[in-house]
DNA sequence: CTCCAGGATAAAC
DNA sequence: GTTTATCATGGA
């Protein structure tokens, strides 16, 4: 950064109460003012398992993601953020991506009376709930299936690379469901997906026939509803149902269990071994509306501490 | 070499 | 309705 005093001057854009932050307007970028580590990290942000699509550069401090057709460069400072976009992209775009308007010291203030998810939370308290485009979270957990958080980031990264929209440099987009349900198998076989290739062309084509796929559509619905109906897509069982709710932002009621939330529920809070499906409905009637920031704190906090191996 | 990875599926119980 | 073998690929 430059120099504080001198945007500090400047009358802010925009308020934002939830974070009790200001947006200040820099040369080309935008200063997200008030931001600390404590409230929005975005190390622990980008790689706490529930998107795969951004990357740190350490010599430049510098997050590179696409999302929405959009490529956004980051800088975490000590109290601030750096934004390299327009306002318009800003307003348009990342300050719902982001979840911006949500007041996530409140929520942590609540989910902190359980005294395991203190713990939790005060592990990575900076993490914040991405709100991804929907078809992209599907295809990207059915990828997701049986592999490891690695392997799923070169898959993604290919199959944009392969048949998504060129943006800029060597970024491009998420590719379109009628780009998966038309594509070649050749070209989808280039990216190593393996078994789940069949998955999301079937699950693409038939997005693509539905004139329903859309967020507005599955918010609408009832919970239970939206899986099942999610579920009607080749590839997405209980769990990648959960996780496509959840990190679409469609309902944040969602508990997604998987192998560690599994582990880390059975050893801090069940006590003994359990069904997938039990621990996914203890999940939600145990953190009610917060169930899916409860999952994401929890995953995080087991996977890095390898709870239960 | 075997085992596992943010599971889903079809088949068997 | 609930268990079980199998699935393609890469890393340990």
């Amino acid at each position: 950064m430059r120099n504080r005093d001198v945007k500090k001057d400047q009358a802010p854009i925009e308020d934002y109460l939830a974070l009790g932050d200001k947006l200040y307007l820099e040369g080309d970028t935008l200063i997200l003012d008030g931001v600390k580590k404590s409230n929005f990290d975005l190390m622990d942000t980008f790689f706490c398992g529930q998107c795969f699509r951004w990357t740190y550069d350490d010599k430049s401090n510098t997050f590179t993601g696409i999302a929405f057709e959009k490529v956004l460069k980051l800088e975490q400072k000590e109290d601030h953020l750096v934004f390299h976009c327009s306002k318009e992209d800003f307003n348009n775009i990342w300050k719902n991506y982001f979840d911006l308007e949500v007041d996530y010291e409140a929520i942590k203030e609540e989910l902190k009376k359980d005294n395991i998810l203190k713990k939790a939370i005060e592990f990575a308290p900076g993490i914040r709930l991405l709100k991804q485009e929907l078809f992209e979270t599907a295809i990207s957990f059915i990828i997701s299936s049986n592999s490891n958080i690695k392997r799923i980031r070169k898959n993604i990264l290919d199959l944009s690379t392969n048949l998504g929209q060129h943006i800029i440099d060597e970024h491009y987009a998420f590719p379109t469901a009628l780009a998966i349900a038309q594509a070649d198998s050749s070209i989808i076989d280039l990216c190593k997906i393996g078994y789940r290739a069949d998955y999301i062309k079937k699950a693409s084509q038939a997005i693509v026939e539905k004139d329903t796929f859309h967020l507005g559509h599955y918010s609408s619905l009832p919970y239970e509803e939206a899986k099942n109906e999610l579920m009607q897509l080749r590839g997405v069982g209980p769990k990648v149902a959960d996780c496509i709710i959840l990190f679409s932002g469609i309902s944040m009621n969602a508990f997604p269990t998987d192998v560690w939330v599994k582990r880390v529920m059975e050893n801090l809070y069940i006590k003994k071994e359990v069904t997938q499906s039990y621990v996914q409905k203890y999940g939600q009637e145990r953190f009610g509306k917060l169930a899916g920031y409860a999952q994401q704190y929890l995953f995080y906090y087991a996977l890095k501490k390898n709870i239960g191996v």
